[in-house]
DNA sequence: ACAATTTGACCGCC
DNA sequence: GGCGGTCAAATTGT
């Protein structure tokens, strides 16, 4: 971040400084006109001789002052414009290599979990940046949930959302948000086999119009967990593969209708959003409105 | 004063 | 060496 100097606003402290030594300098340049003025009519006499030395003596004072003061002047971190100083060497830290993670695609990033952003980084070939977030009970209930947060598209706002790891700083009694797989565990889950999931889209769905085929397949792998592709990479695979032009817009409709087939809105406390899971290594991924 | 966010630098992996 | 993930100082908000 460049902080250019006329951008900070100065502090108080630094702000009073600034007054006494200018007034300090106004000073000395008061007193020395009045030396200016004296100089010619200085005369031999004591008094006059006197007063010239008085004068010369506070206008040295004065100027010392104000000198000192540049001089003592501690610059505050406010006011310190950011200079690339050193900095000590981090120390190492491993990267997470094969952490538990899911994938989510949802229109809103905001959940009822409280995170604490920590970065935020420009992805190359993508449009938007990502956002990096850690469990705020990182250091105090050593929780090592993460999301990451990439903006998919603006309008309508569509979000993938990536959880590493899950929270372990639910103590509180609050259900973990984090979507969890929903395959084997879940009492929860009511979610229809994928292949009753498909003819249920092939019913509802006119199969006939091509560009709508490719966005069944490529929701149907998303649905069925056949693959575990996002919504993007499916997208671009429907792009490359038919050469339709399939909008966001639409993939986002279809998944909304194919929602209604199994929407279940109390699956994920804290999730109140259309958002669809694809796992690692999904069995029954599922979205709901 | 403290917490949260921003942002450039650092670091490991590919 | 490029890229993405993380750190931490600086900045902003409450």
């Amino acid at each position: 971040m460049a902080v250019s100097a006329s951008e900070d606003a100065p502090s108080p402290a630094t702000a009073d400084l600034k007054e006494r030594i200018i007034r300090g300098l106004a000073q000395g340049k008061a007193m020395a006109k009045q030396l200016q003025v004296l100089l010619p009519h200085l005369g031999s006499s004591g008094s006059d001789v006197l007063v010239a030395r008085e004068l010369t003596a506070n206008i040295l004072g004065s100027f010392t002052a104000s000198l000192s003061e540049l001089g003592s002047h501690r610059v505050s971190p406010r006011d310190r414009t950011r200079s690339p100083k050193p900095r000590p060497r981090r120390g190492c830290y491993k990267r997470r290599k094969s952490s538990q993670t899911r994938t989510v695609v949802a229109s809103t990033a905001v959940d009822d979990v409280s995170w604490r952003k920590y970065g935020q980084k420009q992805i190359h070939n993508s449009k938007f940046p990502r956002s990096y977030y850690r469990c705020s009970h990182k250091y105090d209930r050593h929780c090592k949930a993460i999301k990451q947060v990439q903006m998919m598209e603006e309008s309508p706002p569509l979000y993938e959302i990536t959880y590493i790891d899950s929270h372990t700083c639910t103590s509180d009694g609050k259900a973990d948000p984090t979507p969890q797989q929903g395959s084997s565990s879940g009492p929860l889950m009511e979610t229809r086999p994928p292949h009753a999931l498909a003819e249920a889209e092939a019913d509802n769905l006119d199969m006939k119009e091509e560009n709508i085929t490719v966005t069944l397949d490529m929701k149907e792998d998303i649905i069925t967990g056949s693959s575990s592709v996002t919504a993007l990479q499916a997208k671009e695979e429907a792009k490359e593969d038919t050469e339709s032009d399939v909008t966001g817009m639409e993939i986002n409709s279809l998944l909304m209708e194919a929602g209604d087939f199994h929407a279940e809105s109390s699956l994920y406390p804290g999730f109140g959003m259309d958002f669809l899971v694809a796992d690692d290594d999904c069995v029954n991924s599922m979205f709901y409105c």
